[in-house]
DNA sequence: CTCCTTATTGAAAATGGTTTCCATTACTAA
DNA sequence: TTAGTAATGGAAACCATTTTCAATAAGGAG
């Protein structure tokens, strides 16, 4: 394990310099955002949200660093179905961990399960390099979602 | 069961009429296509397909009868990631298996498969079973899709 | 069949999330 | 410093989808 790393709030700071890429103030206020954030939120949510402190990071830099962010694997991007797209960091690095969501279709809502996900993992893992061998594909990662009504939805 | 359904393309007939719904030339122009179709069509792919035979249907009814049958439970909404919504019939009438996505980032083709599904199919209703109790969520579909690149795509 | 109610329709305009343009600024290496 | 290039933001463009609204047609009642 390098040392050097992880060190504060700059765990990502090697990941951009390797690829040539510059770590800009506007950067580090999303990616810590997203870090030390818990829900899914929308390249706009980001943008206000970071706003107060950073007013001089436009929206159009909020989108280009999420679209950078997910090439380079670090975010997901997730659609729920309410016609914009919504980010959480990926697994691997900081506390993420794998998870699922379940989706109310009534109201948006999305809870995140863990329960049940080891079973799941197992048989996904078997089925990606079933998929790998047949088709040839080089998998690089899933969704899995949910769909229904919430306690509160399904109650008409 | 009930006599008089299923008969020729007009399997659909009766699920309108019970919910007050009216059975247009339209709405059975795109139930058909949908039908007979393997593909995973956009709105405007449908629009187009039946265009000729059908010119008095407008892009805006095909919009309106997909969010329709979506809203039945007759077709599936999906998001490949290309930025519009596309559609297939869902499972239960007609021949429609029960199938997964397997997606290339790289070029968007979208590979089909049933294989693995069987064990995937067996964790789900169980996971669902589970979800349902702890959640109190009354759950209807879900989307399973892997994500990667294709043979063509990962030769960079 | 005819009439009546109202669901449905198409064309055009509006919407809204996301991208593109482009002139300007900020890094980085030599 | 200086050159080369990555990055930026504001405005404009893009484009799938939705809304508006006056016109139309499905289907039940009679
Ligand atoms: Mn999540
Ligand atoms: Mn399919
Ligand atoms: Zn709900
Ligand atoms: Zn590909």
């Amino acid at each position: 394990m390098p040392r050097g790393h992880c060190r504060g709030q700059g765990w990502w700071r090697g990941r951009f310099h390797g690829c040539g890429y510059r770590l800009t103030s506007g950067r580090e206020a999303i990616l810590s955002l997203l870090s030390s954030s818990k829900g899914h939120m929308s390249a706009e949510d980001i943008y206000m949200k970071i706003h107060t402190a950073y007013p001089n990071v436009g929206l159009t830099t909020v989108y280009r660093t999420l679209e950078l962010l997910f090439d380079l694997g670090m975010i997901c991007k997730l659609d729920f179905g309410d016609g914009r797209a919504r980010y959480e960091l990926a697994e691997g690095a900081q506390g993420a961990r794998h998870h699922h969501h379940l989706v109310c279709t009534g109201c948006n809502r999305v809870v995140e399960y863990t329960d049940f996900i080891d079973k799941e993992v197992e048989l996904l893992k078997e089925t990606e390099r079933g998929l790998e061998e047949k088709y040839h594909f080089k998998i690089t990662g899933h969704v899995i979602q949910f769909y229904g009504l919430c306690d509160r939805c399904s109650g008409k």
